[in-house]
Parts: structure tokens; C-alpha cells; sequence
DNA sequence: CAGTGGTCTAGACCACACT
DNA sequence: GTGTGGTCTAGACCACTGC
């Protein structure tokens, strides 16, 4: 809402001046979207570095400051990088120092166990119609296909994690087992530079289980081993769900870590 | 460091002029730790209302836009609670809406059980010296005393959770099982009402595991079901660790949901 | 050196809560 | 109305990067 557009907004003038409360959002808040937007139309790109706060102040008419607050909170949510001196990027998970934000699994003895680079086997990658739970979770119709990525991580040797990966058929148009089997690269990181998506956020539900036939053959591991079971959804720009994964982890020598704050 | 405190700055002046690279700590980050100082010397207390922007800007001798700087990160770290209007207040585990902040457990169907009021049962609350691993994450020398508080959470009246909770003895003086069992508080809020202690941060470590045979006797499972170990060190102001905790949960109607950002 | 982000200030006005 | 936090602006100077 806002009658007044940023554009339309004059220096030196309050914002919003005279709005309904019900419809107030405040001037560095409608920036942020505007920003938001570039970035999901692709008007940046992962890696990208984005015009100076100056630039984008004198663009959508407001002060550096409201810029400002604006990109303060998209780098806090690690959609930019801000880096001074030089100038604010767009986020990339190809970056060393974010690379595996996800993977919350760390050796119980950090020493050991560098997990990167991990040995990543692709067992298969094969298209079909969406199943009715990965369907629910991608938010994509029953007749819409899907790719299925399953593989196996070890790390030092030991088979560790054995996972399912569901991502949608048109916008990961010619996946392929041999693709990603030949990619060194984070898997993340290539779905940046060769499909046009970035993962922005995701959300985890872990439990305990006993393994499967497969879980079993793939993580070589009894029946009676308790492994933890992760399901994942990751979301790209404006919350959209792009991927649905199970992951099985077996949880003898690693652990699941998280900062509760 | 900075040659100059704050109380020194004199207005209208750039704070740290002069100052060596190395030794640079912004105007407001040396605000923060003033407030935190103030906080963890119980200056205000948990629920309090503590001074205004305008009130800390002039005790400190800065700006309130500073002031406001130092305050939106204690916020950010949920110590502190902004109302419009009001005030701001020292966050507390009292208030309805962040209860059980650091409880990650949640019921697969929402619809069901309403995780509060739970079914806490006290089993024991016994006084020991620190066990090695205990005095290893409590950061506390082998002679000391602890408490261990043992206890089962059941919710719909399905024993659910199974708990040791390691407190040092010296800060928690006067805690007993009766005590615990008769508060219908949470108990970190108790924690901070009857021994002035706010947990602010905790890290948590999962592992699925198989049950012993007191988990089984207090969960009521067999030793073939698997179970979700959560170890959680929870820290007070400045990062002293303050309570060792190791939970088992059952997880095959409740999952334990974590957001990555 | 110029250009970028980072910090600090001052002053204005808005939204909200209480009296 | 008064006082609180919330937003917005403008201008200054600092710290870092790279030419």
C-alpha cells in the first residue's frame, strides 16, 4: 500500500506521511523488496557486486540510510555480503567461508575428519511424477514431474549420510547423475550457476529411526544401529520451497549441531 | 580500550578519533557491554523496565541514536524486549511467548497436544561432586558439588522426554526435588526468579541412539526403539556455561524442528 | 587518491501506550 | 498530552580497498 511509492517520496519529507496504520510499512522495508525483487529476477547474480548504497539511495529516491537498513537485514539473512572498502555482494554458497551452511552434521572430534572435501557418490538421478508427500512439500501439483537425487556422503572412508533429493523437473531441466557426479563443486553452488536458483533458508525436522533394506546396504550398518533421520525443505527467494530431502545420518562418531539463541 | 570512554566523548565529536586499527571497538558496542555489565550485576532484572534511550544516551554521554545501535543488538540476542510505547525490558522466560524458546520438540500433528501445561515428573534432584564430564562443561574444578535433577516430560500423558540436568551446586543453593516439583513455572523462569540466573544461549548436540535400561524403564519403550539424544550446554550472560543437560527423546509422534538461516 | 562501507550525531516526525 | 520506541534524513568523519 503506501499511496506514495519510494520513487514518489521527496526529500527531506517523512515517509508514509498521513498512512492508515493497518497498511503502514515502513520506507526501508518497501527498499528491502525492491532490492529483493533484483535479486530474484536476477538482475544481481550470486556473486554479483550491487551498486553502493549512494547509487541505490539516489535510485529509489531515499536517503543512505534507509538503503542502509535495508541491506542491513538481507546481509543478516546471508542473501548479501557486505564487505567494506569494496562493496555489498550477492550471497553465493560457491563462497569458501559459507559453503555447507546447512550441513549442521561436525565430527565429535574436530581433528579428525575435515568434512570437505567428502566423497559424494551419486547412486541415481531419475524423473518421475511427483509422489503425493513430495508434491505437498514443493507445493507442486500430482502430475508434475520431479527429479530424484539419491546419493551417499563418506567422510574418511565411512559411508555417513545416504539421502533422497527431490527438486522440481521444469526448473532443473537437464539434471543428470553423470552432471553431478562430475561437479566438484558444493551441490548448492552449481544449482546457483546453472539453474538460476539460490537456497536462501530451509527448514529441518529430525528424528531417530531404525535404517531400512537400503539404508542399511548403502550406509553399511545393521538393523539395530539408531540413525537420525533429517528431512529438509529449502526455500529460494520469497519463501518458495525448491527442495525436499530426506537424509539419513549415522550418528556413532558425528553429531547434529545447532546454536539455539 | 580507546583511550577515551564514552562517558568522555564529548558531543558532536566522532568517538575513537586517533585510535590504532587493532584496538578499534565502535561507540556502541562499548554501550552494549556497559548495558550488559549492568544486566549481569542485576542492575535490572528479568521483567524490569530499564531506563529510556534518551535517559541511557545522557548517562553514557553519547547519542540516543548510539544508544539505539548497542540496544537493537541486545534485542536481536533476545536479552532485551522492545515495546513501543512502553519501554524496554529485560527478556525473561516468564513471558508466555518465548517459553520454552530453546524446547525445539513439536508434535507432528499441531493439532494435538498442546505442549503446555506438561506432565513434569521430578524422579530425584541429588547433590554430588562433579562427575568429569560434567565439570568439563560446566567449566568447573573436579571437587565442586552439582545437582542432578532427573526427570520425565510427558505430554497427552505419553512419557516423552527423560532428562539429567546438571546445575552447579554453589549458584543453585536450596534447590530440592519438592522445590521443583511444586513450581508450575518453567523452569528457567524459576531459575531466574529464586537464583538470579538468565540463560541467554545454548548449543545442543543430537545423536540417535538405543535406549539403556532406566530409559527404557522411564520412557516405557522397549530397547529396540530408536530415540533422539539431545545434549544441551545452556550459557548465561557472557557466555558462562551454567547447566548440562542430557535428554532422550521419543520421537515417532514428535520431531524435533530446526530452522537454518 | 577516490570510492566503498562503518560509525556517530542531531533533529524531525510518526506510531503507540498510558494517564 | 506526555513519553516511549520507530523511522527518516542529512552531514560528518573513520576504516578499508585498490588505483
Amino acid at each position: 500500500m503506501n499511496a506514495s511509492t519510494p520513487l514518489e517520496n521527496a526529500a527531506h519529507q517523512p515517509a508514509n506521511a498521513g498512512l492508515v496504520s493497518p497498511f503502514f510499512s515502513p520506507l526501508y522495508q518497501q527498499i528491502k523488496e525492491l532490492v529483493l525483487q533484483s535479486l530474484q529476477a536476477g538482475e544481481w547474480k550470486p556473486g554479483d557486486l550491487i551498486p553502493s548504497e549512494f547509487e541505490l539511495a539516489a535510485r529509489f529516491k531515499v536517503s543512505q540510510g534507509t538503503v542502509r537498513k535495508a541491506i542491513d537485514e538481507l546481509a543478516k539473512e546471508h542473501l548479501l555480503v557486505r564487505r567494506q572498502g569494496k562493496g555489498t555482494f550477492v550471497a553465493t554458497h560457491a563462497e569458501q567461508q559459507v559453503q555447507f551452511r546447512f550441513l549442521k552434521l561436525k565430527p565429535d572430534n574436530p581433528g579428525l575428519g575435515q568434512q570437505w572435501p567428502a566423497d559424494r557418490h551419486i547412486i541415481d538421478c531419475t524423473r518421475l511424477r511427483a509422489p503425493p508427500d513430495v508434491a505437498r512439500a514443493l507445493a507442486l501439483r500430482l502430475s508434475y514431474t520431479v527429479f530424484r537425487v539419491r546419493r551417499v556422503l563418506s567422510f574418511d572412508g565411512v559411508p555417513t549420510i545416504f539421502e533422497d533429493i527431490w527438486l522440481p523437473g521444469a526448473t532443473f531441466k537437464g539434471l543428470t547423475a553423470e552432471r553431478l557426479s562430475k561437479d566438484t563443486r558444493p551441490m548448492y553452488a552449481m544449482f546457483e550457476s546453472d539453474f538460476g536458483i539460490r537456497m536462501v533458508r530451509a527448514q529441518e525436522r529430525l528424528r531417530a529411526i531404525l535404517p531400512n533394506e537400503d539404508v542399511c546396504t548403502f550406509l553399511k550398518v545393521s538393523t539395530n544401529t539408531a540413525l537420525l533421520r533429517v528431512e529438509r525443505i529449502s526455500f529460494t527467494y520469497h519463501d518458495s520451497p525448491m527442495e525436499w530431502r530426506i537424509g539419513v545420518y549415522l550418528t556413532d562418531t558425528w553429531h547434529y549441531l545447532n546454536d539455539l539463541s
